[in-house]
DNA sequence: ACAGGGCGCATTGTACACAAAGCAGAGTGC
DNA sequence: GCACTCTGCTTTGTGTACAATGCGCCCTGT
């Protein structure tokens, strides 16, 4: 039922981060991984126990991998219950969104300001990546990416507590994506961002922030938050009610 | 040299958060609130033995506490090397300020829309806690629940991740306030907080957020982030690279 | 006397063992 | 026949022992 993967000793590729200690972010970036690749459907219970014998570590460190995807919304966390694929409701996904867009519109204009040529050498690069990804058809490298560009996006405009809440926002949004998106594949095209790297290399905020509102007004579009995803939100709803049921009506949100 | 305070039956008084995982929050909420009080100087190492020993619970429940505050920025953990009180830097400090005014401004155009009746004779009560403390002449407890005014503000935008963002730039603006506020005492006007909420109960969007930007200037301008900080920044810059540096001696306050 | 290296102590990191809390199943009473 | 409870198992929560890392001190050599 369940055999022993690999011994751990394989290196993270994207390096979400990748400083001390190795252990947490080798199994954090495969959970993350997972969950965006859907691998991990929203709903999975993850037992310690289970993704220490698959990852050969022990559940103290699989315990904190799991705290951390918990505070970053991807993972619920249930006291005495264990952890789950966090399967956001389409109102969640609303919240996630107008959140975003605040950020995003903050941090353009900031970049706009701070964004120094080795920030925008290296947004470039990153929308290569994310491009080859894609047509390598290889999606959840693509979200996962995209992702990572906002994120860079966030440490151009030198704001702490700016780039720490935008990797949790981009966080939950990948795995949003991953659960609502159309059909489609694209889902963040590499073109805006790479116009928006010129806008903020112009210096002309305007422009630059125009193209991220309309960025995120085609991310949005993209999805099926509104009636038609009855079917895809049912579905979430089930495997939700699946984990949690009991007696307790709902924990909406846990903080 | 080490001797237990008490063996931890005293129940936390402002319920920063009391459900579940009792022993993690009393603890949480301890060195928070001792970190508010200025009883833990900017710095100071945090041992965990000796919170430990002090808390009656083992290092597994200090370490979850420890994670807890440094995930909301006003711990700092050095792998290897154990937790230390932060110390904001003037720099790290307007960051926090502007993410806040950011903030600040999305939560209270949201309150306007969303704010219930309930929500509002809750903020009601909390600025009556507020203004108590400051008449007390309990300095911690005023900042702490002016803090938490904020925060249910937050609620009150009915946004999840805006709610969680708050909270962490919260309690680094508590910390900043701590370590930078210039001699006198009412920090934070509960008479604003006051005009505040009647504006959001006339459902008044611009004199709320013209209210609210005016409370920012007045934090901010009761600091001392500008040039006449010298002698608090250094200090503060002082026990930084006491900590983390060198092989210096012994950081000016110990546990 | 000072610089460099090695050694011992203190503290954190990790794994594991035990305790407690859920959860599922079978049995029993109404 | 249905529902309730009691019991056993599975899974999480917590404490603790051991390993590893960092740090300070002392010793030695120049």
């Amino acid at each position: 039922m369940n055999e022993q993967l690999q011994p751990l000793k394989k290196q993270p590729r994207a390096g979400k981060a990748g400083r001390s200690g190795t252990q947490d972010d080798i199994v954090y970036a495969h959970i993350f991984e997972a969950i965006l690749e859907q691998r991990l459907a929203p709903g999975t219970k993850l037992s310690e126990e289970a993704l220490g014998e698959i990852f050969g570590v022990s559940r103290t460190i699989i315990r904190r991998a799991l705290s951390r995807l918990a505070h970053e919304g991807v993972v619920l966390l249930r006291p005495n219950r264990g952890a789950v694929v966090a399967s956001p409701s389409v109102e969640e996904a609303r919240q996630v969104f107008l959140a975003r867009r605040l950020v995003e519109k903050a941090i353009t204009e900031l970049a706009v300001v701070h964004a120094t040529a080795d920030d925008l050498a290296q947004l470039r690069k990153m929308v290569q990546d994310e491009r080859d990804s894609f047509s390598r058809g290889d999606r959840g490298a693509g979200i996962r990416l995209s992702g990572e560009f906002h994120l860079k996006l966030a440490e151009a405009a030198k704001n702490a507590p700016l780039i720490s809440f935008q990797r949790s926002l981009v966080s939950q949004t990948s795995l949003i994506i991953a659960q609502y998106e159309s059909g489609t594949r694209s889902h963040c095209s590499y073109d805006e961002h790479m116009q928006l790297i010129d806008a903020i290399e112009a210096r002309d905020a305007d422009q630059a922030v125009h193209l991220m509102m309309h960025h995120m007004d085609h991310i949005d579009s993209k999805l099926n938050l509104d009636e038609e995803s009855a079917s895809d939100d049912l579905h979430a709803v089930f495997s939700h009610l699946l984990q949690t049921k009991g007696k307790s009506p709902r924990p909406a949100a846990k903080l």
